[in-house]
RNA sequence: UGGGUUAUGGUGUAACGGUAGCACAGCAGAUUUUGGUUCUGUUUGUCAGGGUUCGAAUCCUUGUAACCCAACCA
């Protein structure tokens, strides 16, 4: 099979830099295997951001035949909890990820502290209880190399019995750090004695209350990697400093070289992905909860009706590569109405109903039609649909006096009612004020679907639902969160925030086989878009989320 | 103004000294009982200047711009 057949068979094959590395490494004999990782902090809601990286770190193992470990960095108490965890958990295996193992940071603060005291033995690590503020002054400014304090020189005796107490809970939080004891001029200022360990007197959300010290992030995260045997440990390029740090606590300590690589993150137009910012919507009542349909999170665009495949095509399309960007929502749109427009059901709703009274239908005669469920699959068969003489239409598909190219009603103008009949627009009847309240039509008998033998040609087909048959449902219409393309580069993000992201229809009405639906199917509602059922449902009150609209391409 | 990273159409991403390609978006058309889908066609690009070379997005050089780093966060 060639390229072009193999690219016709799985879609276009994408490589990147990581992959690049991965197979030079597997060739060169320097690995035999590959086992990647990835380290969400439990302190939030996975966003499509943390996306990328799950596939990147999932699917690139999974391309060279290895595995990937779900690791939490759980290793600042005050700000992790265990909700978080469940809630990472849930996302990485909804994308359609399986962690070869589910792991902590917490599980090797044993060992870490072992190593921190090996540490201070060969006299690379000291206790400084000197104050943060000073401890900044102290590291100098980028241009300026930082300076020593008394207790850089502390022997490594002292140091051993004071990093005891530290753990032993002697000392409040904040009192003193343990800090390596590296380079104060170096240029990167993650190498000027950075800190190992800090007391904070805190429940963990898995070592309980067993600990009072916890390592930073830079003493535990290599750590894990090379205690996991890690081989490709990939991570976003605000680290690229980090490296330095991470490879000198892996060669100090003499334990399994595990590599970090940077790629840049995936923004996207139209939203925010800081932790930091999406926090604050929730927090502040702009959205209703991590999960709310407009926010970002993986959560969010569960509930809003977004597929894993979905997700997964984006984040491939979007590309792995090592400058920052911002892709553009259209390319996932893209790939969500993709694979909607092969699996969603179709189905008729009506936001906005026009009752049309069709004159020439006696009242007791009922027309029964059938129509597809997808179009796009014909397995999945077809569907009664009932025709009686009042019915409901969207308003839109009405015009008093419609613009050159308008396809559908208009008085005098015919239209085809979808897997129905041609019918006519005869007359608009409208209330005091002159709102159009219903319309009276003529059908044409002739016309029915499928044996058309009445030789009146339509361009336009509307939807449309039987009044005695519709339900009532409520229609939840989301639109773009930000009015800005990059709302986080804003002053104060939220002052773009968009007022009309969301607009209820509490009296939308619906075909009545919508009604057996459970939380979370997704259907095509016909001409209109994607929705997908809420978690506020009830069998009384079905609510549909709208995940996205069609394409449309009509300008008047 | 110390160190690090990055510059390819509107957006994102390929091209590894040899025809600047792909996707999305845009535009135009065909098909269509969803103004959807599908299918055609098409506009737009190598940060700037100099150099090496038969040939440079790619190598050298000088600039420019953007981002990251001075948390007891990750």
């Amino acid at each position: 099979m060639d390229n072009k057949e193999k690219e016709a068979a799985s879609g276009p094959e994408t490589t990147n830099f990581i992959e690049e590395i991965i197979k030079n490494d597997l060739e060169s004999g320097k690995h035999n295997r590959v086992l990647t990782r990835f380290p969400p902090e439990p302190n939030g809601y996975l966003h499509i951001g943390h996306c990328a990286s799950i596939v990147l770190n999932f699917g690139t193992a999974q391309k060279f035949g290895g595995e990937t470990n779900l690791r939490f960095d759980d290793t600042n108490p005050v700000t992790e909890e265990t909700e978080f965890v469940d809630g990472i958990i849930e996302d990485v295996q909804w994308l359609g990820f399986k962690p070869a193992r589910i792991l902590y940071a917490s599980d090797y603060f044993d060992q870490l502290f072992e190593w921190a005291k090996e540490l201070i033995r060969q006299g690379k690590a000291y206790v400084d209880f000197t104050s943060s503020k000073e401890v900044a002054e102290q590291k100098g400014t980028p241009t300026t190399p930082g300076v020593a304090n008394q207790y850089r020189d502390t022997s490594p005796e002292v140091n051993l019995a004071e990093f005891e107490k530290m753990k032993n809970g002697e000392y409040p939080d904040g009192h003193c750090t343990l800090r390596a004891k590296i380079d104060l001029a170096s240029p990167n200022m993650h190498m000027r004695d950075p800190y190992l360990y800090r007391i904070i007197h805190a429940h963990h959300h898995r070592t309980g209350d067993k600990w009072c010290i916890y390592p930073m992030y830079d003493w535990a995260h290599g750590q894990s990697d090379s205690i996991e045997g890690i081989t490709h440990s990939v991570c976003t390029l605000e680290f690229i400093p980090h490296r330095e740090l991470y490879d000198w606590c892996i060669e100090t300590l003499g334990i399994y070289p595990s590599k970090q690589y940077e790629f840049a993150r995936v923004n996207l137009t139209y939203t925010v992905m800081s932790k930091r910012k999406l926090k604050q919507l929730v927090a502040e009542n702009y959205v209703d909860g991590w999960d709310d349909p407009r926010m970002p999170t993986i959560a969010g665009m569960r509930r809003r009706g977004f597929t894993p495949a979905s997700l997964r095509e984006f984040v491939k399309r979007a590309g792995i590569a090592k400058r920052e960007k911002i892709n553009d929502v259209n390319l996932l749109e893209y790939c969500l109405r993709e694979d909607l427009n092969k699996t969603a059901l179709r189905r008729i709703a009506v936001l906005r109903p026009l009752k049309v009274v069709i004159t020439n239908l006696p009242e007791d005669q009922t027309e029964w039609m059938e129509t597809e469920n997808n179009p796009e699959d014909p397995t999945t068969g077809k569907r009664p649909l009932a025709f009686t003489r009042e019915l409901y239409i969207e308003q839109d598909d009405y015009m008093e006096t419609p613009p050159a190219g308008y396809n559908r009603l208009f008085p005098g103008g015919m239209t085809r009612l979808k897997s129905a009949f041609i019918i006519r627009c005869d007359e608009a009847v409208k209330d005091a004020e002159g709102n159009v309240t219903e319309l009276h039509c003529t059908y044409f008998p002739e016309s029915r679907s499928g044996q058309d033998n009445s030789g009146i040609k339509v361009k336009g087909v509307i939807h449309w639902l039987s009044a005695a048959h519709a339900q009532k449902a409520e229609v939840r219409l989301y639109d773009r969160l930000f009015q800005v393309e990059d709302p986080g580069a804003e002053e104060d993000f939220k002052t773009s925030i968009n007022p009309n992201s969301l607009e209820i229809i509490k009296d939308a009405l619906v075909e009545p086989a919508l009604l057996d639906s459970n939380e979370g199917d997704r259907f095509q509602f016909m001409r209109i878009g994607y929705f997908c059922k809420d978690k506020y449902s009830t069998h009384e009150n079905p609510v549909f989320n709208r995940t996205v609209t069609l394409k449309d391409s009509w300008k008047p």
